[in-house]
DNA sequence: TGCCGTAGTCACCCAAAGGTAAGAAATGGC
DNA sequence: GCCATTTCTTACCTTTGGGTGACTACGGCA
């Protein structure tokens, strides 16, 4: 019962996580909050913006071509796109030298690093389960 | 530089986060399983499946259309595809009942309790910041 | 003179995600 | 005998995501 990951997290997040599924009846919150927290879910939940986020965590301050490079396989399209939507949501600064040939340098914000260690859980449980994962799918597999 | 969550975690994984951080040279760590990790991340963090997860941690157990009426928006095909992977991957049991009409309960194994509580502070973070970030792209929009 | 390198933008195209709607199977109730 | 109910599956179609490759601006350097 007791999850063993649950102590991973700060008194007042397991005190509001608490008072979150104490609740009993549905009443859990504004319908609208949960539509928008939804929303934002989706948009941050995306495969190179978690990657960005992590890179630049682990790296600080890089340039365009330096995360292109150490992002595998994106595209220059989606790497302009992944770190404009994440400029315009606050995470990172986009600081442009005008300089020639261009540099622009890149490095998540406050709320970039908080974004990034709210995720730390959920990639130490990637690493962690990996192998569990991998298993139950080769036992649905071979089920029929 | 302290980032301000960094004490959200456990010491073991500090530790961990530390020896990543403090290899200088670029041998984070095995760039197969960096990339199963990778993988894995891209097939979890989708919106059907994180919000099923929600509803499924917070209810318990739940029957098909049930899920349907509660995940908002959700259709049919997505909802079976979305059950069928999180089933496969280990994350949930399907449990039929031979009667008639059908009658197929979805529930969580403890996997899948885990990587809820993976996931309990980014939906923190996202029910704490969601203004900041409205408040960023509001900035963002309105400059030119 | 002309090429290099950076950080893009733009236009075009293809593949994959996802919505809609119809059907199937089985049986208790009218 | 027929209809409703539940949990799907399948076929079809639209929308979106995302790749590719061409193009630009600019100054330093050969």
């Amino acid at each position: 019962m007791a999850n063993p990951l649950e102590n991973r997290f700060h008194a007042d997040d397991i005190a509001q996580a608490d008072h979150y599924l104490a609740t009993d009846p549905p009443a859990d919150l504004d319908p609208r909050v949960e539509r928008l927290v939804n929303d934002l879910i989706g948009r941050i939940a995306d495969k190179w913006t978690l990657l960005v986020l992590e890179l630049l965590e682990e790296k600080g301050t890089l340039r365009f071509t330096e995360i292109g490079r150490q992002v595998e396989g994106i595209s220059q399209k989606m790497l302009t796109q992944t770190l404009r939507q994440m400029e315009r949501d606050g995470l990172l600064t986009r600081t442009v030298h005008p300089v020639v040939p261009p540099r622009v340098d890149y490095a998540l914000t406050p709320l970039g690093n908080s974004l990034s260690a709210a995720f730390c859980g959920v990639w130490v449980w990637a690493e962690r389960n990996l192998e569990t994962v991998e298993a139950a799918r080769v036992r649905f597999d071979a089920r029929d």
